[in-house]
RNA sequence: GCCGAAGUGGUGGAAUUGGUAGACACGCUAGACUUAGGAUCUAGUGCCGUGAGGUGUGAAGGUUCAAGUCCUUUCUUCGGUACCA
């Protein structure tokens, strides 16, 4: 062991110790309990940043301590390999995307064996290699077969920097999640998975992941939306078209005074034609599909429609109801029709208001009256119905039964649910993804390229600059086919290549069986490691990754691949990572580098202005808060750049960076290193204390003590909920403890107690910090590596603690303590408290009135 | 607007079923050892007060012998979502 802990020697001699041996390499085997380990795979952008680190940190604690425990355990990593940032970088530099993507794979496996992650790099999967995404094509086709993958024509969001459809999931705040530009709407024929087949399933066994955090079902829960409410039909007044609408509040039809189509509603254009508002609804139609999502959002709340010039007739009033197009109503929801009830909806009531349309009351509230004259805003609270004919009287809430049933009765509607979720259009104009393989023929129409063509593999040779559409279109040599099922030499394959979101929703079902050629996963080897007994990943893919793959499961269910609904069992999303910004009035955010001290505060380099530390937030390149991992990895090791990692939050919480606390992980392994190092021969010479608490006294006794209370601190806060922060502290207390010892006597007692806490010291600290743990390990003198130890467990009867400290309060408030046996009677700790000169003090001459006792705790004087 | 989470020292964060608030660190202060230290070791460190003592977990009430923890009201911050009929 060397004098002074130098992590870089240390490291590399232990990773490549593992590697050699193989430690990580797994098999299924039936004799053992399986554990998989599952960590989000990253995409390959270049280098691995800090978010990854504590992901991947936390993911090792919990491998390496499930393997002490003896289980077979699972851990692989990959990559997420296809997707836009490759394109661009292919653009930028003049490489290709594959060129791109493989250095940086290249680069990033390195840092991730630079940290010493214990993964089993035999099951490497990079998802942008033919061998992968010929599967994603077998069960594209597949789902085809089912008309579970269909066509339509629809509006897309689309991102013309990009040139590229997005997702709705892939759109914020009206701008593309990438780029950052607008997005606007445009008409193309895409690619959908009919996921909204599972709408319903997927909701219900949101309450059956009780592994999963309630904040990310709670999520999955709205997006998929689920209302219950009723289709209803109004017809129109001078034929016999009929307009469905979706409404939750069937009790208030008797209110609708009008009616709402979407301005992509089919009726639109068919029931203005030939009126004198046909050009005046035209051009409305016109303007908001011209306009993008955003000028909408920047008009924020602001109701605009056009008459359409005809007239329907409430089916249960009779009333004329004129019909609009207006811009609130939305194609995608519902029936793209709303029934407009102004007393007692907002946006209806703000639109009758604007157009001067009538507002009548249905529902009034229990207590006092309202007036469509002088009411201010919608009524929107169940209350007593009026106005509603034979429905008078009725409390609203029951009547929504009431109205459905009599509309139901008359043929007129029906009780219906409607999901906020829509079918996941997964077709991109890209180039660097998995091609869809299907074939389009004059005569055929759409036809699936035959299994044994699989894969259709990427050409490599597309031209990324020439924008506009798909790369793959431009390239004859890959679009001309012939047709499987006529043999049409003319016929044209899919140019477009599929979401990325794809690939990883079903990755984890490769790593079980990565080299399988049969088909798309191995039903043995799945059937062993599957479901993921924990998965750890950031919050930002609570919605749309992790409710693809749970579709995606469904879907395999279904084509008989695996046997199981939920492919995760236990789910943990960690916080972000943070960093203070600086900014310069002048040069906005800067790096830490920029700043220059000075007598008055700190000031840019550039300029000289005052900076200013700026709030704590999620690092990012743009705002200069970074802190790349290599000069971590530099200074000081991965031990310590884990232990920091695992040390400054609990997982779930966001971590806030501080290079001073980073320091301090370094110098709290310097200083376990220091110590060992000076006991080094003691500890080699001796062997653990194997006898009970009984036999030991003073110094010994406390920390044999403190040995089994860390060992059950920390077992426990791993277990739980991975709360890896308080076991390191609960391990620092051992520590600290451990510096109390004097070795200036001779005595084979302490030498065994203390032999007993560092080798509980170094199997304690080995997930956290596994090669410094090794190290010492080795030293001490074992051979095998620490992995294939136990874990240690604690001595019940070490705990039991013969000595209680009792607090004394007088009126609540602390005021003495004392210590006593444990377990004593309360008369006798009653009358000890009542002797303290302190308490005696502030008891003075008031009468005691009452005397709580609670057990080995406190005493509480009441006067 | 709606949904969810969280507010504790100068900082990150600890606190079992309500029972010593501030574990463990960072930072800071003083001292020791050093040619030196941004190394190491020792002591101290919520706030007010010389002191006894008082006070203190976003704010205001309440329950209780006892509240960071339970209840009511309220404020703030962060995350998600947003014309969903």
């Amino acid at each position: 062991m060397e004098e002074k802990y130098i992590p870089r020697d240390i490291e590399d001699k232990w990773q490549k110790r593992w590697e050699d041996q193989g430690v990580f390499k797994v098999d299924a085997d039936s004799r053992m309990e399986k554990y998989y380990l599952l960590e989000m795979f990253p995409y390959p952008s270049g280098n691995i940043h800090m978010g990854h680190v504590r992901n991947y940190s936390i993911g090792d604690v919990v491998a390496r301590y499930k393997k002490m425990r003896g289980f077979n355990v699972l851990h692989p990593m990959g990559w997420d390999a296809f997707g836009m940032p490759a394109e661009n970088a292919a653009i930028d530099n003049k490489t290709h995307p594959a060129a791109w993507t493989y250095a940086n794979i290249d680069t990033m496996r390195k840092q991730l064996k630079r940290l010493g992650f214990s993964y089993d790099w035999s099951r490497e999967i990079a998802t942008c290699t033919p061998e992968y995404y010929r599967w994603e094509q077998w069960l594209f086709i597949k789902m085809f077969e089912k008309g579970m993958a269909y066509r339509k024509e629809s509006f897309v969001n689309w991102c013309e920097p990009c040139q590229t459809v997005l997702a709705n999931e892939q759109v914020e705040d009206d701008c593309c999640w990438r780029c950052g530009k607008q997005v606007r709407q445009k008409k193309l024929w895409q690619w959908f998975f009919r996921i909204t087949d599972y709408a319903e399933d997927l909701l219900v066994h949101c309450d059956k992941l009780p592994g999963w955090p309630e904040k990310v079902t709670t999520m999955q829960k709205n997006w998929i939306g689920k209302s219950v409410g009723s289709e209803a039909c109004f017809a129109m007044e001078n034929s016999d078209t009929v307009i469905h609408v979706f409404t939750t509040r069937p009790d208030t039809i008797f209110g609708a005074t009008f009616m709402c189509l979407a301005p992509e509603h089919p009726l639109v254009e068919e029931l203005s034609r030939g009126t004198e508002q046909e050009g005046a609804v035209k051009s409305f139609v016109d303007k908001i599909a011209m306009q993008d999502r955003s000028s909408k959002a920047l008009e924020n709340y602001e109701k605009e429609g056009v008459f359409l010039g005809v007239y329907c007739i409430n089916p249960l009033t009779g009333r004329r109801m004129p019909v609009f197009t207006a811009n609130f109503a939305l194609m995608e929801y519902g029936t793209g029709a709303v029934m407009s009830v102004p007393a007692h909806d907002q946006r209806d009531f703000d639109f009758a208001k604007k157009y001067k349309l009538d507002i009548i009351l249905v529902v009034s509230p229990k207590e006092g009256t309202l007036d469509p004259v002088t009411m201010d805003q919608a009524y929107t609270e169940p209350g007593i119905m009026v106005h509603s004919g034979e429905f008078d009287g009725m409390d609203s809430r029951d009547a929504i039964l009431k109205i459905t049933e009599h509309l139901e009765a008359k043929g007129l509607g029906k009780r219906t649910v409607s999901f906020r979720l829509r079918d996941w259009g997964i077709s991109r104009q890209r180039y660097w993804g998995t091609p869809i393989p299907m074939i389009h023929c004059p005569t055929c129409g759409v036809v699936p390229v035959p299994e044994e063509d699989l894969p259709i593999v990427l050409p490599e040779d597309a031209d990324l600059l020439d924008s506009g559409g798909s790369p793959l279109g431009h390239l004859d040599e890959f679009k001309r086919a012939t047709c499987p099922q006529c043999g049409r030499a003319d016929a044209r394959r899919d140019t477009d290549t599929m979401d990325t979101f794809v690939e990883s929703s079903w990755y984890y079902m490769r790593y079980c069986c990565p080299d399988y050629d049969k088909g798309m996963v191995d039903p043995e080897a799945v059937r062993y490691w599957m479901p993921v007994d924990q998965y750890i990943g950031g919050v930002e893919h609570a919605i749309l990754h992790l409710l693809y793959s749970r579709y995606f499961t469904r879907v395999m269910k279904d084509q008989g691949l695996v046997d199981f609904n939920e492919p995760f069992e236990r789910l943990l999303t960690q916080g972000m990572v943070n960093k203070a910004t600086i900014t310069c009035p002048e040069h906005g955010y800067i790096f830490p580098t920029d700043v220059v001290d000075g007598g008055n505060g700190s000031s840019c380099r550039h300029c000289g202005s005052t900076v200013e530390i700026g709030r704590v937030i999620k690092m990012s390149k743009s705002k200069k808060n970074v802190v790349d991992p290599n000069e971590l990895l530099g200074k000081y090791g991965a031990d310590t750049t884990r232990l920091f990692c695992l040390f400054a939050a609990p997982p779930e919480k966001g971590l806030d960076w501080s290079d001073e606390g980073v320091d301090g992980s370094f110098r709290f392994l310097s200083r376990v290193w220091r110590m060992i190092k000076a006991n080094e021969a003691m500890i080699r010479n001796s062997t653990a204390y194997d006898g009970s608490l009984d036999s030991l006294d003073g110094k010994n006794r406390e920390l044999f003590a403190k040995t089994h209370f860390t060992i059950k601190k920390v077992t426990g806060d791993i277990e739980d909920n991975f709360h890896f922060n308080t076991a390191i502290s609960a391990i620092m207390e051992l520590v600290n403890v451990m510096h109390t010892l004097e070795f200036d006597s001779i005595d084979e007692i302490r030498d065994a107690v203390y032999h007993l806490a560092v080798e509980s010291l170094v199997l304690l600290l080995s997930p956290f910090v596994p090669h410094f743990a090794e190290e010492i390990w080795a030293m001490m003198g074992h051979d095998k590596s620490l992995l294939n130890e136990n874990w240690p467990v604690h001595n019940e009867d070490a705990l039991v603690e013969d000595e209680m400290l009792i607090v004394i309060q007088v009126n609540g408030k602390l005021r003495g303590k004392f210590t006593i046996e444990a377990d004593a009677d309360e008369a006798t700790v009653k009358a000890r408290a009542l002797d303290d000169d302190l308490v005696k003090k502030f008891i003075g001459d008031k009468a005691v009135r009452k005397v709580i006792v609670v057990k080995n705790k406190l005493v509480n004087i009441v006067i």
